[in-house]
RNA sequence: GCCGAAGUGGUGGAAUUGGUAGACACGUCGGACUCAAAAUCCGAUGAGGAUAAAACUUCGUGAGGGUUCGAGUCCCUCCUUCGGUACCA
């Protein structure tokens, strides 16, 4: 054995080539009776700048559980794959007239150097990269499955405009209000655009997520994003000089309340405002072009209320006969709802904040059970003619019942999902599979004709039109296969559309006859562990649903739901507590952590920095810490002999069922707290258990590959490490003896005590009584004992 | 604004179901080794009180209130920080 110390870069390099080229990482078969496990992390969008620690920490997660389930003989998986279209690459071009294919495989090719590195246990064959043909090709067959089933449309939608450098902004280059390259003022312009209508889907999107084990508080987001409600949707008789044959309608889930609306909103895009008998349309109109000048954000999140009365116009409630007065008001959205609410600043505070604003008479028409200055909640009707009494939920349904009666409305389940709008007016994107005769009709391409792929002659400085408009090379295919005139649609998919199919495309990414092979997706997915970073727990996961959904229903494959068990990792900031970014100067690359450490002791740090989930801070510190655990481990491992020893198979039991435990919750850091403690333990020991220690070896091996690959093969041991199988928890060794109790008087812990295991109440009390400093507490009489078996006794007097 | 999450020693964190708060690690202090330093090893380490030392004791999980024999954990109100908010991915 060798008496060198523990320098990962003396083997590391050497075992990562020979795992590469024996593919011992290889996907596992399809009919294993021992079942499957897929190992998903969110495929990474190739930045220029390499691989981030945070992808890191993901990646660890996704490998450490992959590993423990091969060495538990199931059949793994862990592809890995590029989200490779996307905005900075083509901004990058812009800059530096690179193009983005080319810049976007030099950062494909940093990131397989790096990951390799890590040791991810990554199996290559299955690489899939959005950007390249053989795979859009399937991206844009999606689209025109879509097309066919008639879910995917055009309509008009805003897009962020800057007027200067007449071109369409993402939101994120739109810094209050101005353009971040210009500084001139973005509006926002109409453009006609394609949508795919996921809202074809939303009972679906909502309801199935039950059959997820997600964090509750990612599908409570889910469910408020797709915001299903139930409520009422009823007619307003519009009146202006005389009586007109106009309804507005309104959605509102509190119908219960409508003698209490004293004022109706509308949106400024509500299709109403053009009628000609509005007074004060000059001003109206004034107030519609300045919501141009506001994006959809600043609209919700403005704290100043603004809005303006419409003249000339009423609308009547139809319980009373009131007239209500209605106003036209950016909060208000035109695509929720039917654009127009009745509000009743009573009984809700964003139209009781209005209505103080504008002086709008506010009316009474709930009674709560307990007083207080604003009553949102259900209650009881006052002020409601013969609703008065009635207690809300009463109420609702009788005023249904009336609105159906008399042809006003009817209940309504209501969504606040709206449909995904995929056009970008972007060049390094999906081409949409559409072609448009001269008379401007849209045709969907011949599936034989796919990929319809990217023209490479573009410019991509910034011009009133999508890039790809002025590509001469696509103008002229388009002509020559269909005629004078025809061209294809110039627009280009948004990347969410790429990436909410890849995990389904892994297996089978060379086949040019098919999307998938389903019996394959049969056996595999949906995934068990999918690792995904916070900010995806909305879009991503909501497409990606939907696009399973669409195929289940076209029969192509038998399961609903792709990612059955989906965790986050939490963000990794810089030592100074901040976001890592190229602006604080504290962004971390992981070669050089592996240059310094070598990579075990990278992925162990991470996985120590604290829960997985949890936002974290850089410490390097604490990384020189690991490096001194794994230091120890290596050294030890001249201690082994042929001995057996009864504790420590006792201490490596209770070890290994912790481990796989930790590793099953995704609990790596106090896992990693064990394995800690065994070692402070077996430094103690003379020598070490040649069983013990090869046993500890492979369940450390999911954790630390190199380093255990390296001592196993010392130990003359045949390779490789990582193809064992786990060791079998010997329940015998576990049986524990003693236990040691709590003793509290009146809740306050006063001692101690060891007791057998499972003693009795008599028992342990007898034991606690006779402590001398418990007795002292005991004086006078004890009126109750609480006894909480192997935990606690506790005595009130 | 709305939706979601987090807040525990000097620091990162632990506490599986409401039952001994602070595991493990970093740092710091003390010691060993060394001519010396680094590395390594051993010990101490929440704050205060008490003691020769200990036993012991009070306080303590962002703030305030509540439920309970018992709360880091459950409920209410608030503060701070972070993520998302439909064209960053």
């Amino acid at each position: 054995m060798s008496n060198v110390s523990y320098n990962p870069l003396n083997f590391e390099k050497k075992w990562q080539e020979k795992w590469l080229k024996d593919k011992i990482y290889k996907t596992g078969v399809s009919n294993n009776p021992n079942g499957k496990f897929y190992s998903l992390y969110s495929y990474p969008y190739p930045s220029g700048a390499g691989l981030y620690v945070g992808h890191v920490e993901g990646m660890v997660a996704n490998d450490i559980v992959a590993r423990y389930y091969r060495h538990k003989g199931r059949s793994v998986t862990l592809p890995m794959g590029w989200d490779a279209f996307g905005l900075p690459a083509e901004n990058y071009a812009i800059k530096t007239g690179i193009a983005p294919r080319e810049n976007t495989d030099t950062a494909i090719k940093t990131f397989i150097e790096q990951i390799n590195n890590i040791g991810i246990s990554v199996d290559w064959d299955m690489e899939v990269g959005s950007h390249e043909p053989r795979y859009y090709k399937w991206t844009q067959w999606i689209f025109l499955q879509l097309f066919k089933a008639g879910l995917a449309y055009k309509k008009n939608a805003p897009v962020n405009w800057c007027p200067k450098d007449e071109t369409v902004l993402a939101n994120e280059q739109v810094i209050n209000g101005k353009c971040e390259r210009c500084d001139s003022e973005v509006v926002q312009k109409d453009m006609d655009q394609w949508f795919f209508k996921i809202t074809d889907f939303n009972e679906r999107l909502y309801k199935d997520l039950d059959k997820v084990d997600w964090p509750e508080s990612t599908k409570s987001m889910q469910r408020n994003w797709i915001g299903r409600s139930e409520g009422t949707k009823l007619k307003f008789k519009l009146k202006s000089e005389s009586e007109l044959d106009k309804y507005l309608e309104v959605f509102t889930t509190r119908i219960d309340t409508i003698f209490g609306a004293t004022f109706m909103v509308i949106a400024p895009e509500h299709p109403i405002l053009e009628d000609s008998s509005i007074l004060n349309i000059e001003e109206v109109k004034g107030y519609i072009n300045d919501t141009k000048h506001k994006s959809e954000l600043d609209r919700q999140t403005s704290k100043e209320k603004s809005g303006i009365k419409v003249e000339g116009l009423l609308a009547i409630n139809p319980f009373n006969n009131e007239e209500i007065p209605i106003y036209v008001a950016d909060y208000v959205l035109s695509n929720y709802g039917s654009g127009a609410i009745m509000a009743v600043p009573a009984h809700d505070e964003r139209d009781m904040e209005f209505a103080k604003k504008h002086n709008i008479e506010i009316i009474e028409v709930i009674k709560g059970d307990v007083e207080s200055e604003m009553y949102t909640d259900y209650g009881t009707l006052i002020n409601s003619g013969e609703y008065s009494g009635l207690t809300s939920k009463e109420a609702i349904n009788k005023m249904q019942e009336w609105l159906k009666n008399n042809n006003l409305g009817s209940s309504e389940v209501n969504f606040k999902l709206r449909d995904w709008l995929l056009s970008r007016q972007r060049y390094w994107g999906c081409p949409i599979p559409i072609v448009y005769d001269p008379e401007g009709n849209a045709h969907p391409i011949d599936e034989s004709d796919l990929p319809l792929v990217l023209p490479e002659d573009v410019d991509f400085k910034p011009t009133g039109e999508s890039p790809i408009e002025r590509s001469e090379e696509f103008k002229k295919r388009a002509e020559d296969k269909y005629g004078k005139g025809w061209h294809y649609e110039v627009d280009t998919m948004d990347t969410f559309v790429d990436s909410s199919w890849y995990f389904l495309r892994y297996f089978n990414v060379n086949d040019d006859t098919k999307i998938f092979d389903s019996e394959t997706l049969n056996f595999w997915l949906p995934t068990d562990l999918y690792m995904i970073g916070q900010e995806h727990t909305v879009l991503h996961l909501l497409y990606s649903r939907f696009f399973t959904k669409f195929f289940y229903d076209q029969g192509l494959i038998n399961f609903d739901e792709p990612f059955f068990k989906m965790r986050h990792m939490g963000t990794i900031l810089g030592s100074d507590n901040r976001k890592m970014s190229k602006r604080w100067g504290n962004v971390l690359n992981p070669n050089d952590e592996i240059d310094k450490y070598g990579a075990d002791t990278l992925r162990i740090y991470e996985m120590f920095m604290g829960p997985l989930e949890d936002a974290k801070a850089w410490n390097d510190r604490a990384e020189n810490g690991v490096f001194r655990f794994l230091s120890r481990v290596w050294d030890l491992n001249e201690k082994v002999r042929d001995i057996n020893s009864n504790t420590q198979d006792i201490e490596i039991n209770k070890l290994i069922k912790k481990v796989e435990s930790d590793i099953e919750h995704l609990s790596f850091n106090t896992a990693i707290a064990k394995f800690m403690e065994f070692i402070n333990f077996i430094t103690r020991e003379e020598s070490i258990s040649k069983e013990v220690w090869s046993k500890f070896l492979i369940i450390l091996a999911p954790f630390a590959p190199y380093i255990t690959e390296e001592l196993w093969s010392l130990m003359g041991n045949a390779y490789s490490i990582h193809t064992q199988s786990w060791p079998i928890v010997d329940d015998s060794k576990l049986i524990l003896d003693n236990v040691s109790m709590a003793i509290q008087v009146n809740g306050k812990v006063r001692g101690v005590v060891s007791v057998p295991l499972d003693s009795t109440e008599e028992e342990v009390s007898k034991l606690a009584r006779g402590d001398k400093n418990v007795s002292k507490y005991l004086e006078g009489n004890i009126k109750k004992t609480i006894f909480v078996k192997n935990k606690v006794i506790n005595f009130l007097v």
